[in-house]
DNA sequence: GCCATTGTATAGCGATCGTTATGAAACCTG
DNA sequence: CAGGTTTCATAACGATCGCTATACAATGGC
């Protein structure tokens, strides 16, 4: 209806919010530094201030906009598969793929992007471990409800499979920021599902 | 036999190195700053520059008493198993142990303390590397070991295997930095072990 | 005691950190 | 055009970064 008054931005919020995905992916929150950010988003320091409040709430509106965009896959997967064990099967490949994608950073930036932080910034790290957690606990999910169906062991070690399958994600995402290939990784993925549990039913 | 002259250190140098250890594991290098460094040594700068160089080489020293005391385990238990398979059984164990057990940080320096870098800082984190990847080595020539005297199949995938084992440590890593328990991580352990390649003999 | 040597504390170096005050520029409404 | 509103670039804020020049304290050898 009303136009806006004022003077109109001088840049695409969404386009410079995926170059910062991008910085704090590779560097990490704190290592990441306003002047870098400012410098891939081809804008001015008051720009980013006026645009996203601060770094601390840039950053967070990072890690949402990488958890529509880039993160977005591993829910899909797991929510399509028809039971827990390709759940996680396809989850694992899926990752293969997508830790080693060329175009953007290796590796998972919800596991990478806090790990050394002062004490300063405690927050950010407990931001991302509570994503972490809460993707503990949609596997734990699924393969509780597998347990109830009788497609698992009714005696199925729940906590421990689900912990064991997040270790594996993260061991993988670590791997890729190291070097390690896609075809690797897939191959760790295979030998990861080889210990799923023996179902009594198809 | 002769006295050193001049005045005599006035702290414990190694001493001051064990404080060293705990704050770079604890924040990363680069969150680690030097006033918390001087600050948890009960020295002064120039005290530290003077006994270790700058933060850099600190650093590298740090890491290498890391690997003689808390690090050592790893190594001890591999070389100590009578077959591969043994190897890493008791290698996961004594790390469920290690990474969760009081009196310092959660999981493993090598793996969490250069995860975040600016690139200025790129050689800390392929020292690190470097170090990840020679374990690894370590692990994939026991199992190539096995294949040759017949106790894993001859087409075992050397690699994969211990690419997956990697990744398997570095997620029991990362679960004990998010507060996992040493139980938790046994039964991860133990599920870990359940996907070793079936043996030809004992 | 005196000298040479080494360690320590004070204080501050230039650089960078995240953040912001200031004023000019670019829009909409009349 | 003028008035109101928002964004922009310039420049700088105080704080902290890794590091060090300077001066003093503490030792062994003479």
């Amino acid at each position: 209806m009303s136009g806006t008054p004022g003077r109109p931005r001088g840049f695409d919020r969404e386009a410079a919010l995926d170059r910062v995905v991008l910085e704090f992916w590779q560097h990490g929150y704190e290592a990441t530094s306003v002047a870098s950010l400012t410098a891939a988003m081809g804008i001015k320091p008051p720009s980013l201030y006026a645009a996203f409040g601060d770094k601390r709430k840039l950053f967070s509106e990072a890690i949402r906009r990488y958890g529509v965009t880039y993160g977005a896959v591993a829910g899909d997967v797991i929510t399509a598969a028809p039971d827990a064990r390709r759940a996680m099967e396809s989850l694992l490949y899926a990752l293969a793929a997508a830790y080693t994608e060329p175009g953007h950073p290796p590796g998972c930036m919800v596991i990478t992007a806090a790990v050394n932080c002062t004490s300063a910034s405690e927050e950010v790290k407990a931001e991302l471990r509570a994503i972490r957690e809460a993707s503990k606990a949609v596997m734990r999910a699924r393969i509780v409800a597998d347990t109830t169906t009788g497609r698992l062991p009714a005696d199925t070690d729940a906590d421990g499979l689900a912990t064991y399958y997040a270790a594996v994600v993260q061991g993988m995402s670590t791997q890729a920021v190291d070097g390690v290939d896609r075809a690797t990784l897939e191959r760790v993925a295979a030998l990861a599902m080889r210990c799923w549990p023996q179902g009594t039913a198809t």
